[in-house]
RNA sequence: CGGGGCGUAGCGUAGCCCGGUAUCGCGCCAGGUUUGGGACCUGGAGGCCGCAGGUUCGAAUCCUGCCGCCCCGACCA
């Protein structure tokens, strides 16, 4: 890591944007917080919502979808919910434009055509599920409902980054019902730990598993889990949450069922959710200054073969040679391109797929195929090998999965080292100023204090562990008793 | 909504203070030589200088108004 990504300078947004845009993920788009992703960038999306699809369904979920719009009667039924969003909604209240008189070529709103009642463009659909939800439950046969939407959402913020915060998002999220409280908590759980399972199989993310102080929590939510990542310049990133909604939805909307003794109850809710925020987060944990730098087992592609040579009979020569092994790899189920594109020269398709993160570049030239070898880069160290093409496909998977493996290891290596724990207040803020990360320290559990330290330090608690171990101690701000430890860090 | 910065070719920019036919790089097009870390040569296309008004013989440059974008705050379950 270079020393302009771990200072927290001015430049580290420019340095994010460079590689979201130079790495072909995505660009500002015409509409002001609205991205435009990229072919390259939506390969992996792609590649991660399958996975993380294949995920919900080996736990039981089933996909449905429902509208963008929400009618505003309904999104206010949840009271905390409708609060918690009312300030980001996009709204829709005409359905009609028309020429506009005073000005040739130019449309106006209709004024005729205006909504008895406000649409909601969805921040977020509980609402118009749950209200759907009430027409299915009656039974408690009909339960556990286990659904999962892909979806978009708007959020109306006044200040967006690129796949961090935009103003329109890419999203799955899950909304179930269930019987009982504990069956609904479990689900709840399960589902972070699937999130969890995700980031760190796949995306090469470690995260911490936690619960949320009751001022982060979700908006209508008795209990939101969380898993927490670290970026590379110290920064905290939620990267998804899980939430227990306990029966406020169900009141809301007023969906019971009635159980195996024929008493009536409302059902228990959960809803969880990630986003296309996770490319930011694999973007900021993991790129260097030549690029993005991708694990393989989401990367669109792994594995790109670049041809050198001199004059049209070393062309072909190459060309059959690496015509055969993209047919090994692909029927290894390895992605690769091979890049026989003669416009550009071979050092500017390197420079090109390092800042795209592709993990493996394998080079060949004439040399190569007179010893039987070509040369393999690899992305994550940069550093370069000669490998015999006997056994080529299975060397090339090999290091695809040390690739995976060891950019794991070494985000993990990162984010111990920015756990400290810290028992002054003086300690809290040096660390925060010079070492940032997250901080482990005692807290009152008062919202008073969290927010005291927000405002003195711009950290908040990220969550409190899952397990966390018990200890007596005292707030690192106002001394009070305390029995645990939680995180802090400043976050995205 | 406050504070700062910026709008000049597809992208990045110089010129603005001190007014005189718009600079450079990348990219693009054509042809040729090249190809093991972002090639080179030659030729070429491409501009309402953000918009509107004003001052002036003459405005990218000065003045007024507007619009848009970026950064820092506020905001971000």
């Amino acid at each position: 890591m270079s020393k302009e990504i771990t200072s927290r300078s001015q430049d580290y947004s420019q340095w994010y944007n460079d590689l979201v845009i130079k790495g072909s993920l995505a660009d500002y788009s015409a509409v002001r917080g609205c991205m435009v992703i990229k072919p390259y960038g939506y390969a992996l999306w792609e590649n991660m919502r399958d996975a993380l699809d294949k995920m919900f369904k080996d736990t039981g979920h089933v996909n449905a979808y429902f509208p963008l719009f929400v009618p505003k009667s309904l999104f206010e039924a949840e009271e905390k919910n409708a609060e918690g969003f009312a300030k980001e909604c996009a709204v829709v209240t005409h359905y009609r434009l028309m020429a506009n008189p005073d000005k040739k070529g130019s449309l106006m709103v209709d004024p005729d055509s205006k909504l008895e009642e406000e649409l909601i463009v969805r921040p977020t659909s509980e609402a118009i599920i749950w209200n759907t939800y009430k027409g299915w439950i009656q039974s408690y046969r009909d339960l556990p409902l286990l659904i999962n939407q892909w979806a978009n959402v708007v959020r109306w913020e006044m200040r967006t980054r690129l796949f961090l915060r935009t103003a329109e998002f890419l999203w799955q999220e899950g909304h179930t019902a269930h019987a009982t409280s504990t069956e609904a908590i479990a689900e709840a759980v399960q589902m972070l730990h699937v999130y969890a399972d995700f980031a760190e199989n796949w995306m090469a993310l470690p995260v911490i598993r936690g619960v949320k102080s009751e001022s982060e929590r979700f908006a209508g939510a008795l209990d939101t889990y969380c898993i927490e990542a670290l970026m590379q310049d110290g920064k905290a990133l939620q990267a998804g949450t899980s939430h227990f909604l306990g029966q406020n939805f169900a009141k809301a909307f007023d969906v019971k069922f009635s159980d195996k003794e024929n008493k009536l109850d409302y059902v228990w809710a959960t809803s969880w959710g990630v986003s296309t925020r996770l490319i930011g987060a694999l973007v900021m944990a993991h790129s260097d200054d030549e690029g993005l730098v991708l694990p393989p087992r989401i990367a669109p592609l792994q594995v790109v073969i670049v041809p050198i040579y001199k004059g049209p009979e070393q062309n072909i020569l190459i060309n059959e040679k690496a015509a055969e092994m993209v047919k090994q790899l692909k029927a290894a189920g390895i992605r690769v391109k091979f890049d026989d594109n003669d416009n550009n020269r071979p050092g500017w398709k390197f420079a090109e797929y390092e800042k795209k993160g592709v993990p493996l570049r394998v080079a060949i030239g004439a040399r190569d195929v007179e010893n039987n070898s070509v040369e393999v880069a690899r992305r994550d160290t940069r550093e370069k090998q000669t490998i015999s093409l006997d056994g080529f496909t299975d060397t090339i998977n090999a290091l695809l999965d040390q690739i995976q493996q060891a950019m794991y290891t070494k985000a993990l290596a990162f984010r111990d080292e920015h756990i400290t724990r810290v028992d002054s207040w003086e300690e809290f803020q040096s660390v925060l100023k010079d070492k940032t990360g997250f901080i482990s320290a005692h807290w009152d559990g008062t919202a008073e204090t969290e927010d005291k330290i927000k405002e003195l330090t711009k950290a908040t608690i990220r969550c409190i562990p899952l397990d966390n171990p018990q200890e007596d101690g005292k707030c690192i701000l106002t001394g009070k008793p305390s029995t645990q430890r939680v995180l802090f860090a400043q976050a995205y």
